[in-house]
DNA sequence: AGGAACCTTATTTTT
DNA sequence: TAAGGTTCCT
C-alpha cells in the first residue's frame, strides 16, 4: 500500500499518533496521501472506520476520497464520517435535532433561498432597502456566523451596524419560526451543540480519534474552531493543505489558519510534499518563481524528476478578439498534433472573458465546454417542484410557500398575500398557519391551495419517492403549465430528470444504506443519549432527498462525453490538470484584477491564483494577453500583467515581440505580427496570419492631446506619472495613472489638466 | 398579470 | 455589452 510512495509521502502516511500538518504542493499526490493515511490507520488496527472523521469542502472530493479508500481496503465505507463540513454538520444536527433546538425535518436554505428570505424580512419590517440592500444584509449575517458570532456578540459601533444586527436578530426569529437553516447556520449550530452539550461533545470527542482535513487553507474561522472543539478530547488532527493555493479569502477562508495550526497543534510536525508528478520543469520553475514574490508563505518549492520540458509560451495580441482567435488557431494545431481536446483548457480570470472565446471557438467549429453556470438543483422548475416537496415535509416553510402559492397561477395575488402576511405577523405564525384566519374569496382560494398540500402530504405516506415527485409535478399543475409554455420542453425534461434523480437516490439508499452525501439516518449516535429521548424515527426518503438537493446542488462540471476543449475560470480549475493550458487576459486590471489591488492582501491572493492556474499544466503552458479589450461596453487599454515580469526569461518563449510596447501598436502592422509559435510545424494550414481588426484605435484623443498606455504625464498637483490604463472615448475617457509619489489614480481626461511628458 | 421600457451594475464560488 | 432588476403601462 505504501511501497509506491515517495519518502515524504510515506512519512506523512505513517506519522505516529499526534497532530500533523502536511504542506502538499500542487500535483504532489495530496489526495493519495490522505486516503492512504486513512487506509493505513484502519489496516494497522489503530482506528476503526468509525473512529475516523474526514472533512472536505466539496461533495466531489468527499466522493473521491471514499472511492479511493474502498479501492485500497476491502471495507464497506458505508456509515463512515467522510463528507463536507456542511454535510457532516447536517448529519450531526439531524441526529441531535432536539438538543440543537431544531425540528426534525428542518429544511436547508441555499444562498438564493436565504436571499429571498431576507428580502421578505426587509419588506415585512418596512425597511428601506437603499439603506440595507438585501445582499449586504446577507453578507453581514453570513460573515457574522462564519466568525461564530450571534447577534448579541457582534460589536455595535454605529447606528447602521446596529440596524444590521437587529435585522440579523429578526432573521433568526424568522428562520426559527419557519424551521429552516442556512448554510453557515449548519456549522454554527453544530458548533454550539458540541460546545454546550457536554455528553454529546464528549461522545464525539471519544469517538473520533483521527480527524483528517483536506484543503485546510480554505477553512474559515468557524470551521477551525469546530475542528479544535471536536479534537479536544485527544484526537489527532491531520491537516493537509497548501497555503500557496489559498484563493478563497473572499468567501471567508483564512489562510492564517495554517500558520495557527502549525503553532497550536503541529508544532514542528510539518511534512512538505514538494515532488511534483504533474508538470515539466519550465512550468514548475515559472510557478515557483512567481509565487516567490509573495511574502507571507510557509515556504515550499516544487521540483520534478521529469525534464525541463517546453518553455512557457507567451503571446500578445492587439485585441481580445485576436487573442481568442489566436487561441483557437493554436488549439486546432494542438489537436491536429495529436492532443485530445479534453486535455486542453482555456482559463480566464473572470467569466465575462468567456464570451469572446466561446464565440471564436464556436465559429471555428471547435467543440468546447464551459464549466460553471447553473446547477441542476438551482433551476427554476426544479426549485418549484422542490418547493412543493418541502411544503409537504414542512408547511411552515414560508420561502417555499411564497414560491409556489401562486405558481402555476391560481389567482392568489399580491394583496391576498399581503393580508395573509399581516395575519401571520399578528399571530406570530407561518403563512400556512394563518390561512385559517383568512375569510372571503381569497381565503377560499388559499384554502384550495392548503387542500392541495394536504393531498400531496397524504400521497407522501403511501407513494415511493419517485412516484411522489411525479404526482407532485402533475397535481401541482407544473406539468400543464410548462406544457403550455413555448420554451417549456427543456423544463419538462428537467422535471423528469428530477424524478430520475430521486430514483437513483432511493436506489442507492436501499443498496448501500445511505448515500454518501446525505448520510444522516438513524445513526446509533442519538440512541446513546438518554436525553435524546425516544429514538427518532428514521428520516424519510423525502427528508433525505431534500437535504441532498440543498447540500449538493448538482453538476456544474462540464460533462464527460464529447471530446471538447475545457473553458473555465481559474478558480474553477483548482484541483484539475490538463496537458495544455491557456491562461488568458494577462493584463493589469484583469489579472491581477483591479478590485484586488485595494483589498488587504489582494495582490498576493491574485498571485496565488496565477500560481494555481500555472500549475494546472502538464506539458504546455500558454500565457496570452490583449492590448485592448471590450469591457463594460467600452474599449480598455491595459499594460501587461506584472505577473509576466515575475517569471524569469529563461523559462519563457515569446511568440510575439518581447520588447515592451510603449504604445498601443499600429493596428495594421500589428494584426498579423505574431509568429505562428511552433505548436506543430506539421500543420501549416493554420499558419495564415489573421488580418487586423479594422478599427483598432491607438489610444484616446481628448482635445488636442493623444494619450496612450505607457505614456508619461504630469499633473499640477499629483506630479509625474505613467498611464497604466485607458478606457472610454471623448469626454467619457478616463485614464488610470500611476503617479510617482501619490499612487494610482483614475482621472477623467476631459477634466484633468495633464501635460504629456516627452520620452 | 404580463410585457415593454428603463435603470443599474459588472471578480472569483462552494455548501 | 448584456443581464438582472424595477417600474410602469396595457
Amino acid at each position: 500500500m505504501i511501497g509506491s510512495l515517495n519518502p515524504q509521502q510515506q512519512a506523512a502516511v505513517t506519522l505516529p499518533t499526534g497532530h500533523a500538518l502536511v504542506l502538499a504542493g500542487a500535483g504532489s499526490g495530496k489526495t493519495r496521501v490522505l486516503t492512504t493515511r486513512m487506509a493505513w490507520l484502519i489496516q494497522g488496527g489503530q482506528v476503526s472506520p468509525f473512529g475516523l472523521l474526514a472533512v472536505t469542502f466539496t461533495n466531489k472530493s468527499a466522493r473521491e476520497m471514499l472511492t479511493r479508500l474502498s479501492a485500497l481496503l476491502p471495507i464497506n465505507t458505508r456509515g463512515m464520517w467522510v463528507g463536507t463540513f456542511h454535510g457532516l454538520c447536517n448529519r450531526l444536527l439531524r441526529a441531535h435535532h432536539r438538543d440543537a433546538g431544531l425540528p426534525q425535518t428542518f429544511q436547508i436554505l441555499d444562498t438564493a433561498d436565504q436571499l429571498s428570505a431576507i428580502k421578505r424580512l426587509l419588506k415585512a419590517a418596512g425597511i428601506d432597502d437603499d439603506k440595507f440592500p438585501p445582499r449586504d444584509v446577507q453578507r453581514f449575517i453570513n460573515g457574522s456566523k462564519e466568525q461564530g458570532l450571534r447577534p448579541d456578540d457582534v460589536d455595535a459601533y454605529d447606528a447602521h451596524r446596529r440596524g444590521l444586527i437587529d435585522l440579523y436578530r429578526q432573521y433568526q426569529v424568522q428562520c426559527e419560526r419557519e424551521g429552516v437553516v442556512d448554510f453557515p447556520e449548519l456549522l454554527l449550530r453544530a458548533y454550539e451543540l458540541l460546545l454546550r452539550n457536554a455528553p454529546i461533545r464528549e461522545h464525539y470527542q471519544r469517538r473520533f480519534q483521527h480527524i483528517l482535513i483536506d484543503e485546510f487553507q480554505d477553512t474559515n474561522d468557524l470551521q477551525y474552531r469546530w475542528l479544535k472543539l471536536l479534537a479536544g478530547g485527544g484526537a489527532s488532527l491531520f491537516a493537509v493543505g497548501d497555503d500557496d493555493q489559498s484563493i478563497y479569502a473572499f468567501r471567508g477562508a483564512n489562510v492564517g489558519n495554517m500558520a495557527a495550526f502549525e503553532r497550536e497543534f503541529a508544532q514542528g510536525n510539518v511534512i512538505r510534499l514538494e515532488q511534483n508528478y504533474r508538470s515539466y520543469g519550465h512550468i514548475l520553475d515559472s510557478a515557483n518563481a512567481l509565487i516567490a514574490h509573495n511574502a507571507a508563505r510557509l515556504g515550499k518549492n516544487l521540483w520534478t524528476e521529469q525534464g525541463e520540458g517546453e518553455p512557457v509560451r507567451i503571446c500578445e495580441q492587439g485585441t481580445d478578439l485576436l487573442e481568442a482567435q489566436w487561441v483557437g488557431d493554436e488549439i486546432r494545431a494542438l489537436v491536429s498534433g495529436g492532443h485530445s481536446r479534453r486535455d486542453i483548457a482555456v482559463l480566464y480570470r473572470s467569466n465575462a472573458q468567456s464570451r469572446v472565446i466561446e464565440h471564436t471557438l464556436f465559429s471555428s467549429g471547435i467543440p468546447y465546454r464551459v464549466y460553471g453556470g447553473q446547477r441542476f438543483f438551482e433551476r427554476q422548475e426544479v426549485k418549484h417542484a422542490l418547493a412543493y416537496l418541502r411544503l409537504v415535509a414542512n408547511p411552515n416553510d414560508d420561502t417555499s410557500w411564497l414560491r409556489v402559492v401562486n405558481f402555476p397561477a391560481r389567482g392568489i395575488g399580491a394583496r391576498t398575500l399581503e393580508q395573509l402576511g399581516d395575519l401571520a405577523k399578528e399571530q406570530g405564525s407561518s403563512l400556512y398557519a394563518a390561512v385559517s384566519a383568512m375569510g372571503g374569496k381569497s381565503g377560499a382560494k388559499l384554502g384550495t391551495f392548503v387542500q392541495l398540500l394536504s393531498d400531496l402530504s397524504e400521497q407522501s405516506s403511501v407513494l415511493p419517492l419517485p412516484e411522489l415527485i411525479e404526482h407532485v409535478i402533475h397535481h401541482s399543475g407544473l406539468r400543464d403549465h410548462y406544457m403550455g409554455e413555448k420554451e417549456g420542453a427543456d423544463r419538462l425534461e428537467n422535471l423528469q430528470e428530477l424524478v430520475n434523480a430521486a430514483t437513483v437516490f432511493v436506489g442507492e439508499e436501499g443498496l448501500m444504506g445511505e448515500p454518501a452525501s446525505a448520510r444522516m439516518g438513524p445513526s446509533s449516535d442519538a440512541l446513546e443519549f438518554p436525553d435524546a429521548g425516544v429514538a427518532p424515527p428514521s428520516q424519510s426518503a423525502l427528508d433525505s432527498f431534500l437535504s441532498h438537493a440543498s447540500l449538493e446542488a448538482g453538476d456544474n462540471q462540464a460533462q464527460a462525453g464529447e471530446d471538447a476543449v475545457q473553458l473555465m475560470t481559474v478558480h474553477a480549475a483548482k484541483g484539475l490538470e490538463f496537458d495544455c493550458v491557456f491562461i488568458t487576459g494577462l493584463e493589469e486590471g484583469l489579472f491581477p484584477h483591479e478590485n484586488s489591488l485595494t483589498e488587504q492582501g489582494g495582490l498576493e491572493e491574485e498571485r496565488r491564483l496565477m500560481y494555481v492556474a500555472m500549475t494546472r499544466a502538464r506539458q504546455r503552458l500558454y500565457l496570452t494577453l490583449a492590448q485592448s479589450r471590450m469591457l463594460h461596453g467600452q474599449t480598455r487599454y491595459a499594460m501587461r500583467s506584472r505577473f509576466l515580469s515575475e517569471i524569469p526569461e529563461e523559462h519563457l518563449k515569446w511568440l510575439t515581440p518581447r520588447e515592451q510596447q510603449r504604445t498601443v501598436p499600429d493596428p495594421v502592422s500589428w494584426g498579423g505580427a505574431y509568429r505562428r509559435g511552433d505548436a506543430y510545424a506539421r500543420s501549416p494550414a493554420t499558419l495564415a496570419p489573421r488580418t487586423a481588426a479594422r478599427s483598432l484605435t491607438t489610444g484616446v484623443t481628448v482635445g488636442e492631446q493623444h494619450f496612450r498606455v505607457g505614456q508619461g504625464v504630469a499633473h499640477a498637483r499629483f506630479g509625474e506619472g505613467t498611464i497604466i490604463g485607458l478606457s472610454g472615448t471623448g469626454t467619457d475617457a478616463q485614464a488610470q495613472i500611476q503617479f510617482r509619489d501619490v499612487g494610482t489614480k483614475t482621472l477623467a481626461l476631459g477634466v484633468a489638466k495633464l501635460a504629456i511628458v516627452q520620452g
